[in-house]
DNA sequence: CCATCGAATAAGGTATACGGTATACGCAAA
DNA sequence: TTTGCGTATACCGTATACCTTATTCGATGG
């Protein structure tokens, strides 16, 4: 059942959700030079609420000043997605690793989490990014602390920005997205918090491996 | 010397630094209640950029949104002073390991920044929080990442409302906060991650019993 | 005294106007 | 052709007005 909570958002709100797909699907690509007033003409409403979307977008660090005129989209290089793999990995092996050694409600959560979302739809870049985000999250759910939620937002907002998880879509037909996750969900119930964190470890590792793979490729 | 900046300094930060000085110094003290429009005369400016300062801190945990009237200066109990320290558990142990392993520039930094804060001045809440924040930030900010340092400020803006640092300074005289912040730098000339890890994991620990000390004696 | 209803008030989100600053453009002089 | 200067324009931060919604208050009736 899906909670009617509509009344409750702002004009902010929906600004900034339709400027964070317009950079999730490319229509605002990355370099792309963000105007709050031709942005405000575009949504059709005034500047404020777009003011405050791009306020929330430059906090996130999705988007970055571009001197006096507007704001920039950014585009991760190679060496930010290392930071980001790298802040990964404080976080989301010591998560599974918690819940592991929680186990319980904990260790359920992440699997009906994880069976929930196997069968979630993948067929576009930003379903893509969610369900991934999502796997990953629920292990941080898990713990009920909203400081380690934070934190992993903290990455994974501006992950957003990484269009690699189009790139990565394009050669799907090598990657199996949910089963790459199954290991997650059994380190989770394994009651091993050794184990569970060098899970996490390699299933990051491998993951940036994914990204060296597209870098690998030409760009036409 | 010292690049003159204030130029670019807007009226929102301003609003937003009064604000949070006025938390930590308990002239807003916890469960109070800010209005936009109250502050906004108490501060002699009109209300967007106040609006804005509020966003901020709401954003960063400070207060909450008190239902439809203004936000609420967040009390931090002490279940969340707990998830506080849970979550340093996942980043300041991962980062002293990670500057212990690279040793070299980072260490240096640590310690430079531990030696010039050393002598600075300690005698208010205020002062007592920044320093002692600065301490744990230079060991993240040694690693030149900025999720990592974004993940560590998630946690210590939302302290900032912990006024359990001026409760502390209280009972200074069994407390010497600058040496017991030297085996941190230590760790991290060391060498040995596994050692800074645990170094950090301790000073955590040690450093959540502080505030235990203070919550066993009654409230006058 | 208590409950109900309508009016007034409080508070915030948004739209719009104003002003300041930086940048771009056009023109004249060297 | 290049450089410098003045003007126009672009853009954003801020102030203020307007509108909506929720809450409070006062009056009335049972």
């Amino acid at each position: 059942m899906k909670k009617i909570e509509f009344a409750r958002e702002t004009l902010a709100d929906a600004a900034y959700a339709q400027i964070a797909e317009g950079i999730l699907t490319h229509d605002l690509g990355p370099g792309a030079r963000l105007l709050m007033d031709d942005l405000a003409a575009r949504l059709g409403i005034s500047r404020t609420p777009v003011r405050e979307a791009l306020h929330r977008l430059e906090m996130e660090r999705v988007i970055e000043p571009g001197g006096r005129r507007g704001y920039i989209v950014r585009e991760l290089t190679d060496a930010e997605l290392d930071k980001q793999y790298a802040a990964r990995g404080a976080i989301e092996p010591f998560a599974l690793a918690e819940v592991a050694r929680r186990g319980g409600a904990a260790a359920k959560y992440v699997r009906s989490t994880f069976e929930e979302l196997v069968s979630a739809p993948q067929t576009t870049a930003m379903e893509v990014f969610l369900v991934n985000k999502a796997i990953h999250r629920c292990t941080v759910e898990a713990l009920d602390n909203e400081y380690l939620l934070s934190m992993f937002d903290v990455i994974w907002q501006t992950a957003m920005a990484a269009h690699v998880w189009a790139d990565i879509l394009e050669s799907r037909s090598s990657v199996d997205f949910p089963e790459m996750h199954r290991p997650i969900v059994e380190a989770a119930e394994s009651g091993d918090p050794e184990l569970a964190s060098k899970v996490a470890r390699e299933h990051i590792l491998a993951g940036r491996g994914l990204h060296s793979i597209h870098s690998a490729q030409p760009v036409v």
